[in-house]
DNA sequence: CTGAAAGCGCTTACAG
DNA sequence: CTGAAAGCGCTTACAG
């Protein structure tokens, strides 16, 4: 059986209060019970039970995370920034991958309201989930609006939109196209999507977007790039919502015998520290997910701390255009 | 406040205990207090504490994830399919980024044993931590020995070795040269190199390994590689431990203008989704991530449900060559 | 400086 | 079929 504070107590012979002052360093005791009591826990090799602590303090310092998937390097990467944050604010995380489906993330969000965590970061797509569940739990969202009581952090999409889009145009394409989610998906990265459009408009071009599902659903991605190969033959730039997205793209047009960059620019849009490693030739926009993640974090410890009203709703944070090889 | 089994006992008539009853479908209850008691849960939109649930039956379904980080595609894949089987199966997952450092893990290993976590998967560096930690904790390691009695669940790293090392023998490499973690690691994914010496003694070539830092620390790879093409100049094949590694190989190469495969070529490890997509030109060695995921949890439940020895203590799942065009 | 008592929100024998 | 009581392992007023 596990030691408990009782166990202790015993050994050290003095009370359970006494063991777990000590152990929250609370009140006065005198230096000779303090070293009695650490003696006992070392003997017994005592571990205290944070269930227990977490009941009664109505606090637990668990964050729940929800995300699409790890798979996804840019998820993969924001988790282990995020999670190494909080581990170093004594935080832990309780990992949720939803993989977009509205289903799972009810479930999610229902288990970590039942695990009693102390506030919730979402960068999941869909919307409304937490319209009801959110009895007052501290929520953030990532790069996704969910209700305009909901702080949201991410990078400029805005501007990351219109960088790639102007850099494309800067290189002398005259037939650019663009992959994206779904327009129904409210998510601020529809806004490199407007980006894109308002640029093309104000230069007196086109703007052809070609939807996209997100998730590692491969084949259908290649499917909608066949297609967009097929329609617009005289395609010579390509802005990809992501670096998958734009790997995707790239590989295509070697099949296709379209030389790269001569032929066709592409620029993708993530810069994971995986894409340049793996794709260092790639022009991508890069997000500064270290800092989405540091920011995501101090909004929703304030709103953990009560310190409401003190959050900006949103938060955009700069993107940097990283040129490759590929335009 | 959020309400409490109390609450829903008062708002619906009956005792506590009994909303217990129908919250577990425990004992015999009459279906009209059931369906009382289920309108006024819905009705408080109750939710149960699950912490006050997991104190008093000692079982939190928590699991606790232990890697070197979500960064790595393998470990990032990896994470989303141990969470997602998890999950289906009613479990929680804890989040722990060691990077491989020694101090993080043992904070780790403490903070997991105090939230009173049903078991532990790790799959980080590090040996000898769980030693004394582990107080009958059911563990499980992926592709690490830790000690006799903690089960090891990988891939069949030998095979793998030998695979990539006769591939590129059969592709007419004469000078063929590995990039592996350093040997201090006892890790299976030594197998690899030794396969890949014995490989190279029996055609009476000598093999050469170049040791290299496995976390992300690109720069100090690069600089190894940068070494090994510099000593080894008429290098004509590279095993690398993984497709990171490899890409970075593959990248130095084109910088010094040597073409793939024609001068060089190139076997990787891991064969990632996002590899796949990113690099699909690589040729490398296939992990069955999902595989290797749903074996480890497996384990880890039998020991969990107190089944000990019924696991094995090693389980090597199949690799695959997926032949690219670095070869 | 230290301890006995009550309580965090739940569950399970034990009665009835 | 239903309830009162005790307890999971901890903490914090309240006394002393």
């Amino acid at each position: 059986m596990k030691p408990k504070i009782e166990d202790v107590a015993k050994l050290a012979g003095v009370s359970p209060t006494t063991v777990s002052r000590v152990l929250n360093n609370r009140g006065y005791i005198s230096q000779k019970t303090k070293d009695n009591v650490q003696k006992a826990m070392n003997e017994l090799n005592y571990f205290p039970n944070d269930l227990a602590r977490s009941l009664f303090n109505k606090r637990t310092y668990l964050i729940g995370l929800i995300l699409p998937t790890t798979s996804n390097p840019f998820f993969g990467e924001l988790t282990f920034h995020i999670e190494n944050i909080c581990a170093s604010l004594g935080y832990k995380v309780l990992l949720c991958n939803s993989l977009n489906r509205i289903d799972k993330e009810e479930q999610y969000a229902e288990m970590l309201m039942r695990n009693q965590v102390d506030g919730i970061i979402v960068g999941t797509h869909n919307q409304g989930t937490f319209h009801y569940h959110k009895q007052n739990l501290p929520i953030v969202a990532i790069d996704r609006y969910f209700s305009n009581t909901i702080p949201v952090v991410g990078s400029d999409n805005y501007a990351g939109g219109k960088l790639a889009t102007e850099h494309l145009l800067s290189k002398g394409c005259k037939k650019i196209i663009h992959f994206n989610a779904p327009l129904q998906i409210e998510a601020p990265g529809q806004l490199r999507r407007t980006a894109f459009e308002d640029v093309l408009k104000k230069h007196h071009m086109e703007p052809v977007t070609y939807e996209i599902e997100t998730p590692l659903g491969h084949e259908g991605q290649k499917e909608v790039i066949q297609k967009a190969f097929g329609e617009i033959p005289d395609v010579d730039g390509v802005f990809a919502s992501n670096d998958l997205i734009a790997a995707v793209v790239i590989n295509e047009a070697k099949k296709r015998g379209i030389d790269i960059p001569n032929r066709l620019k592409v620029v993708g849009y993530d810069g994971t520290e995986t894409g340049k490693i793996m794709m260092p030739q790639l022009t991508t926009i890069q997000q500064p997910i270290d800092l989405i993640a540091k920011t995501a974090i101090e909004i929703l410890r304030k709103e953990i701390d009560g310190e409401f009203g003190t959050a900006p709703y949103e938060t955009q944070l700069p993107v940097t255009l990283l040129e490759g090889k590929t335009t």
